[in-house]
RNA sequence: GGCUCGUUCGUCUAGAGGCCUAGGAUCCCACCCUUUCACGGUGGUGACAUGGGUUCAAAUCCCAUACGAGUCACCA
């Protein structure tokens, strides 16, 4: 049996797209699946001036999310160069051959011409097709313009009379008539060769098996294929795979639309989340840093199981009940016929469901180290104090418990923290400010002072008793005791709060509070 | 417009003629737990695009229609 060859092959755009690493996963599952190599090939045919620039967030999310790769960037191997820039030689030796056997020709029609040919054909509403202009030319005359190094392009001869078909892995049979299909050019007049050209060079090449691709490229199969068999390849196996929807939309996800995802309910909380975040850990903000990018889940304090279980589950499902997946897990069951056919939305509440999942498998020292980054880039704690905090920290994320979903949310609560404390105005008002839970909150704080072990149990015990005794219920203490030592309305059990705080803290912060209301 | 692909709860999906008065997950709602939030528990709303066939029987097969999408470069 021949081993398994998928390939993934992004170019450098600067930045890594969800959509595209979907298609990356599904090339390397295959692979992993059936013990085979997964190849990451450069896409650098076009004008790029800093490759190794725009290629590092590429590889970095691979990094990431722990997606090796066999052959390409950085590990090399036996069918490289891995860089399309570096393979000129390859292209123009395949053109080289199929002009040599008539399978190509040289078109010496210009870019107007073509552009003509095109609108007569569209204002009489007939399909345009590439008029073989070149082709009709006298032998001499073809000559002469050869030898004088006219200007021209190389166009693949599409042998018209017939049918292209393909088993496609996922769509099942697909057939195309190719007289509809016109003479692409796979060489420019600078001499470089087109994208559906290098594809099909670099598949064989690198004796790539299984094509699984979004089915965006589906359009491009048939002339592969006739120039796979024109450059007497094996053709490899297709999948096209559905493409990545935005969320709550039919249409692919991309960054050109990303003005409008801004609104989108769906996306709206992750780029509000980034606007909150990514300014406070000197990341920029959401227009830096946004969701159709995967640098956004990684910087914003996902987990590559979350990102992975979320990618893997659109338009790929296991069986009828299983959602929550490992990485090995899919690896093992992961098969084409179980992927659907139709496009898929990215839903970030799902995802969000699967990342909740994986964090709660962490240990607590996993989260410190988790956590702590962002404490640290935000200024919140000292770099230096790494001993001191380690422990506090730790606590801090014991009483958060569930709450924390994205490393990031640890800065929701920076009031452990800091010496100084933001109240949310609106809660102050409602708890706070409110009759008689001033004196409340003093008499509270005299007790708590007198206590010998400040601690959960007898925390709640003083605050029980003095309820009692002024014969109020729990709940207005505890709300304003709240606000009051955190500022905020939300967070762990409020004697959790109380110990983290400290108590001397805690009564000051409570001092404060009692103060500010009678100002 | 040509070509190609697709169409099951809001979303992700299960479903390969009888197991389907369509299952799971997520979201949403209610209740319980908790005098916060989150977790957890229980329950609920909610889908086979439409029309024709084929068949004893169709979400599943066939055909049409509608709708959606992708693609039609000297982009990738």
């Amino acid at each position: 049996m021949t081993t398994v060859r998928t390939r993934f092959a992004p170019s450098p755009t600067g930045y890594m797209h969800i959509g595209g690493m979907r298609t990356a996963l599904f090339n390397w599952l295959w692979a992993r699946h059936n013990n085979g190599v997964f190849v990451l090939r450069v896409d650098d045919t076009d004008r790029q001036r800093n490759v190794e620039e725009a290629l590092g967030p590429i590889l970095q999310a691979f990094k990431w999310l722990n997606l090796d790769w066999d052959e390409g960037p950085e590990v090399g191997g036996p069918h490289g160069p891995y860089f399309q820039s570096e393979r000129g030689e390859l292209y123009s030796a395949a053109v080289e051959k199929l002009l040599a056997e008539g399978k190509a020709y040289r078109d010496y029609d210009t870019p107007e011409q073509i552009q003509a040919d095109r609108e007569a054909a569209q204002k009489e509403k007939r399909p345009y097709i590439n008029i073989r202009r070149s082709l009709e030319l006298p032998e001499a005359t073809l000559k002469q313009y050869e030898e004088e190094g006219r200007p021209a392009v190389v166009r693949f001869l599409v042998p018209r009379d017939q049918k292209v078909e393909i088993e496609d892995e996922i769509r099942g049979h697909v057939e195309w008539d190719a007289s509809l299909i016109s003479d692409p050019v796979i060489q420019r007049t600078d001499g470089t060769p087109l994208y559906n050209f290098a594809t099909v060079v670099d598949d064989a090449g690198m004796k790539i098996t299984h094509v699984i691709r979004a089915e965006e490229h589906l359009s491009n199969t048939p002339t592969q294929v006739l120039l796979h068999q024109a450059l007497g390849n094996e053709i490899p196996t297709f999948a096209h795979i559905p493409f990545v929807t935005a969320p709550g939309t039919t249409k692919k996800l991309s960054k050109r639309d990303l003005s409008k995802y801004r609104t989108n309910p769906n996306f709206k909380k992750m780029f509000d989340r980034a606007d909150q975040v990514f300014p406070m850990i000197g990341l920029g903000s959401s227009e830096t840093l946004n969701p159709v990018m995967v640098e956004y889940y990684e910087k914003i304090g996902y987990l590559p199981a979350g990102v992975l279980n979320s990618l893997a589950r659109t338009g790929w499902s296991l069986d009828d009940k299983t959602e929550i997946l490992s990485l090995d897990t899919v690896i093992e069951h992961f098969t084409l016929d179980r992927v659907v056919k139709n496009s898929a939305a990215l839903d970030p509440d799902k995802l969000f469901s699967f990342q909740s999942h994986w964090m709660s498998e962490l240990s607590l020292e996993e989260k410190i180290d988790g956590c702590t980054p962002y404490l640290v880039n935000a200024g919140i704690i000292e770099e230096t104090a790494e001993n001191v905090e380690h422990g506090f920290i730790g606590s801090v994320i014991l009483s958060l418990g569930d709450r924390l979903k994205l490393f990031s949310d640890i800065l929701d609560v920076a009031y452990f923290f800091q010496e100084d404390i933001a109240y949310s105005e609106k809660d102050f008002n409602k708890r706070v400010a409110k009759e008689g839970v001033p004196e409340l909150l003093t008499e509270y704080s005299v007790r708590i002072a007198e206590l010998d072990e400040f601690t959960v149990e007898n925390l709640e015990e003083t605050l029980k008793t003095l309820c009692e005794e002024k014969e109020v219920s729990t709940g207005l203490l505890i709300h304003g005791l709240r606000i009051a030592v955190t500022g905020s309305p939300v967070g762990p059990g409020v004697y959790d709060c109380l110990l983290l705080v400290g108590k001397d803290k805690s009564i000051e912060r409570i001092k404060a509070a009692v103060n500010k209301v009678v100002t």
